[in-house]
DNA sequence: AATTGTTCGATTTTT
DNA sequence: TCGAACAATT
């Protein structure tokens, strides 16, 4: 093969990279290559002449991998990748819904709302149709709303099953229509939106179908039914769909996305062979032995096993902490043991399965000196300042947008109070206008401070109309009052860091993006929220979630919290499917790993101000014993014995046991004691058990022995 | 209009 | 426990 695209490909991965024009599934494990096979093919299609650029569509769900694409892309190939499709499916969705507003029943400039916007803007529906919102909490109907549209349904198309669920249908139509009245899509109905255009609209469906000869998608076990439809629809008769996933790395599905997806995929595409690129190159082989053992745990799977040319490496290190203080000190002394080995900050990372885990962590880490990195904070469009001064942009480009009123009417405080606003709002309401239209015509009191407010906006837009889009941010921040309201602020110096920031950020836009214009900025801005936290700075320890670990990879990991009712959390292990997500998790978690892997657990943990005794997860006997290297067996007894008050209760210490205690029951099998009642004969102790329940058991008949 | 108090809730979150 | 979110103060 003299073609040099395809040098240093193993065999799979050239068979998926050169497959015919036909859909195919590709199944590609962690760290096997998959980013590198979706470019290839692409570079290959066009390289061979089998598609010119305008007929290939890249599907991603993240900005950071359709950047990589395009990154990629471009150092194989001297092509120009304008005329390729290559995006998210909202940045996709998007582009569709501008070129076809008309088409789309959605004015020109219509607005994103991200989930903040959105939970407002459900809350203002609620408020106006006076439901409490106790009954009704919005986060609630959000999801169900969400729901809905990730599902392809319309208020109108939901069944009702009881009274509370057609309260929350007609909520859904009430939310639609506030959204359309102010022009506003969100998130899931960029996608709905876009599916019913093609669907309805033959002649584009056709133009649409005749183009994109070659669809590709990543991520592809991510998808949800609505995205599924939509690549169905796009694909038609006779385009090829190249899907790359990894069922064993689905870990959405309470986002929506169906691993089944990809089980269906074979079914519905006739999809002739499956290729599995299993040749792992990030881990070595311990750490794959140990991922596949555990995943293979899940049932109904496409199935595949990781391998790697590589060594096998060091064992799995376990440590068991009699505290969670105890486990975060463990991994502070460890990494810096590591730092000393020259193994860069950067290059550990320390992965938990929630947030409010990494608080211990962070306190350890402070108080050693040791500088981390806690990923998932608020990213840049979404700081306050941020939203303010996009609201100002997003009233000057659609004026219906009542959020974005709302957002600065009296921000700065302009004597616009909260009467006022009322007021405005209930007059919209009975006219069924914008509030900027009533406000507009609003009279009354505060009738001058509306008019001021009202001019201010409108010079603001026609001062700005011929200028660039930097410019045009700057005039907005100098006349509207923001800058100036951070300037007099004791703590602004970040937010107007920040927004300077944002004129950067339009400048950088303007470099990029094809659409130049006020509403693509403002697309972009929704679109991409922006790096978590990007301070690239100087070396720090790497603090995420599980999920947010995804995709990512480093020399060492620790997996932190591995304890019943943690990980797996207690909330997922009641149902199968649920149990099996949270397996994938750790699937996950473990194949993050290069080199080195810990996983750590806690005999007891403060939780929600609590102090909880869970015992080790299930996952560890899932996990072959033989490669895994116990680093201690906790000796609990370390008496941290609290003061005892006089009244506090019985000692089950008079029976040789205490809370904390990891005990052996006959048929319950392991568990911990977290509490004790009685003496003597009626000396009861309760025992969690983990997946078996917490039970209270009376010590003279439970045949507990210490473990 | 900004400060202080109170309540409630608490997996995971690519867009 | 602790923080965000809302209400009630001055």
């Amino acid at each position: 093969m003299s073609n040099a695209l395809l040098a240093g490909l193993n065999p799979e991965q050239l068979a998926a990279v050169t497959l015919p024009k036909q859909s195919a599934l590709i199944l590609a494990g962690a760290g096997s290559g998959k980013t590198r096979v979706l470019t290839t093919r692409i570079a290959w299609l066009l390289q061979t002449g089998q598609v010119s650029p305008q007929g290939i569509l890249a599907v991603t769900f993240t900005n950071k991998s359709a950047k990589e694409m395009l990154t990629r892309l471009s150092a194989m190939l001297p092509i120009n990748t304008r005329g390729m499709w290559i995006g998210t499916f909202h940045g996709l969705c998007n582009r569709l819904l501008r070129a076809h507003h008309r088409e789309a029943a959605l004015p020109e400039a219509f607005q994103i709302l991200d989930s903040a916007d959105q939970l407002a803007l459900i809350k203002r529906v609620l408020k106006a149709l006076n439901i409490d919102d106790e009954k009704y909490p919005p986060k609630q109907l959000q999801h169900f709303i969400n729901g809905n549209k990730e599902n392809g349904l319309r208020a109108n198309q939901v069944q009702a099953y009881d009274d509370f669920n057609r309260k929350l249908i007609e909520l859904y139509a009430a939310y639609e229509q506030q959204c359309q009245r102010e022009g506003a899509v969100d998130f899931a109905e960029l996608l709905l939106r876009c599916y019913e255009l093609l669907s309805r609209n033959e002649m584009l469906r056709e133009h649409y179908q005749a183009r994109f000869q070659h669809i590709l998608v990543d991520e592809f076990q991510d998808t949800n039914k609505l995205q599924y439809d939509w690549l169905r629809l796009l694909a038609g008769h006779n385009n090829a769909v190249f899907a790359v996933g990894d069922d064993d790395q689905s870990i959405y599905a309470f986002r929506g996305a169906r691993v089944g997806n990809m089980y269906d995929f074979e079914r519905d595409y006739q999809v002739k062979n499956l290729i599995r690129l299993e040749q792992n190159y990030r881990s070595q082989g311990n750490i794959l032995d140990a991922a596949n053992a555990l995943i293979g745990n899940n049932q109904g799977r496409l199935g595949k096993n990781l391998w790697t040319a590589e060594g096998a490496g060091e064992p799995l290190k376990v440590y068991e902490a009699f505290a969670d203080l105890d486990e975060a000190q463990f991994i502070v002394d460890e990494v810096k043991q590591l730092q000393r080995e020259g193994i860069h900050l950067n290059d550990i990372a320390v992965l938990y399965r929630s947030n409010a885990q990494s608080r211990v962590i962070e306190h350890a880490l402070f108080s050693a000196g040791l500088p981390y990195k806690v990923y998932g904070g608020l990213r840049f469009f979404e700081r306050q300042e941020i939203k303010h001064a996009l609201a100002y942009l997003r009233l000057m480009a659609n004026s219906d947008d009542d959020g974005a009123l709302l957002r600065v009417i009296n921000f700065p405080t302009r004597g616009i109070g909260a009467r006022t606003i009322e007021s405005i709002q209930s007059n919209a309401r009975l006219s069924h206008c914008s509030l900027w239209q009533a406000t507009c015509s609003g009279g009354g009191r505060s009738g001058a401070a509306l008019a001021n407010f009202v001019s201010l906006i409108e010079r603001l837009r026609s001062e700005t109309a011929e200028m660039t889009l930097p410019d045009t941010m700057e005039h907005m921040l100098d006349h509207s009052g923001l800058r100036a309201y951070y300037q007099a602020e004791k703590e602004g110096e970040d937010r107007l860091e920040n927004l300077n920031e944002l004129t950067n950020a339009a400048v950088n836009y303007l470099a990029e993006a094809e659409d130049r214009s006020l509403t693509g900025f403002l697309a972009h801005a929704s679109l991409e929220a922006g790096d978590h936290q990007a301070e690239a700075g100087q070396a720090a320890l790497q603090l995420m979630t599980v999920h947010a670990a995804k995709g990512l990879e480093f020399h060492t990991v620790f997996v932190s919290g591995l304890e019943e009712g943690l990980f797996p959390h207690e909330n997922s292990a009641m149902d199968p499917s649920g149990l099996e997500e949270e397996r994938r998790l750790m699937y996950v978690a473990i194949t993050r790993a290069r080199r080195k892997l810990y996983l750590t657990l806690s005999q007891s943990r403060m939780l929600h101000g609590q102090t909880r005794y869970n015992i080790a997860s299930r996952f560890f006997n899932e996990l072959p014993q033989g490669l895994l290297q116990w680093i201690n067996k906790a000796t609990p007894a370390a008496p941290k014995a609290p003061p005892a008050p006089a009244w506090s209760k019985p000692k089950a210490s008079e029976t040789g046991l205490r809370i904390g205690q990891s005990v052996l029951h006959p048929k319950f099998g392991a568990g911990v004691i977290i509490d004790c009642e009685g003496r003597g004969a009626d000396a009861r102790v309760q025992v969690n058990f983990g997946p078996e329940g917490v039970k209270w058991l009376m010590l003279e008949y439970a045949k507990l022995t210490p473990a």
